[in-house]
DNA sequence: CCATGATGTAACCACATCTGTTACACCACT
DNA sequence: AGTGGTGTAACAGATGTGGTTACATCATGG
């Protein structure tokens, strides 16, 4: 199987909480970060509901409504993001108990696991090293580089937002 | 989805071929190894299909048949194995296109997927340490601490297959 | 104190993938 | 020719993923 897009969706979403937020913007609301990413805004909700449950975000009800980071993006790494909204190992053991009669069954389990203990880190490790901010700095850079009206017509329209209020 | 298992099957397949071939025994047949691994000898062929298309395993029809390795059990590493038996990424982008009209959509793709790429790297390195014939004597080392009667039963049924031949 | 707008979550669907299984053609040695 | 094992197609059950609808819940503004 091709793995899943939840660690990709949830740095989207966070990416897009984090420029409103540094824009002035305020809370980001489920549907127009559903609409950045092209998907419904359950699936946003789901993701941020676990990143929240993990400490990176924060909900909030009534008026104004959306979600803010708890934490600067600087302070939040890809790495927090993956453990946040995707719990399951990379490489998984056998389905059904190898032999025990085999030299090879009985022990090939402990020793795989071993194994995959350090390819977890090894992920962790280079998870760890890139930071919300750097993604989201990394991004509008390149964006502006060939579409420089985008950032501005999305400061526009929080600024539209802002006097229709 | 929890990840596969695929490069547990595989490694414990190549790991009982690389045994059997240390002590004499001549090519392992897929029946055995699935005894072993306690599955079906098709997943079996499966994975050591692909595990010859990559190079690292040859199969013989005839007298006698099955499958011996290709290259010495400390020439292969995990990482082969991994890239032979699957091809795909840990990690996926979205499963369709983000607003092109945002600045973060229209570029995050491509900075998430160099992200991506050096996870890829990590997890290449950390397994390409891993040599199947570190991981097959680590298993026996560990199996001989509790139940040093397994590698003699082995050896003994080799000993016995090869009488009544 | 009700209306509003958004979150939180359950339920369900379509789709893909993984593992296991049966079946059978093919092949090389005896 | 017979035998034993490889190679592979085809199918089934289980599970995960992403998308969707529906609705209860909640905090604020009026």
């Amino acid at each position: 199987m091709s793995g899943n897009s939840r660690l990709t969706i949830a740095t989207h979403a966070l990416a897009w909480i984090a420029l409103k937020g540094q824009l002035g913007g305020g809370p980001a609301v489920s549907d127009e970060i559903a609409h950045s990413i092209q998907t419904n805004p359950v699936v946003v909700r789901r993701l941020l509901g676990a990143a929240q449950a993990a400490g990176l975000v924060e909900s909030h009800r009534g008026t104004p409504a959306g979600w803010t980071l708890k934490r600067p993006a600087d302070q939040i790494t890809m790495r927090d993001i993956r453990h946040a909204v995707d719990h399951d190992e990379l490489f998984a053991l056998h389905k059904s108990t190898p032999s025990s009669d085999c030299p090879v069954g009985y022990s090939v389990g402990s020793v795989l696991s071993e194994t995959y203990e350090a390819v977890e880190r090894a992920v962790d490790d280079a998870l760890g090293a890139v930071t919300l901010a750097q993604t989201l700095q990394t991004t509008l850079d390149r964006s502006n580089a060939t579409k420089p009206e985008l950032l501005q017509n999305f400061a526009d329209s929080l600024d539209a937002g802002k006097r229709s209020r």
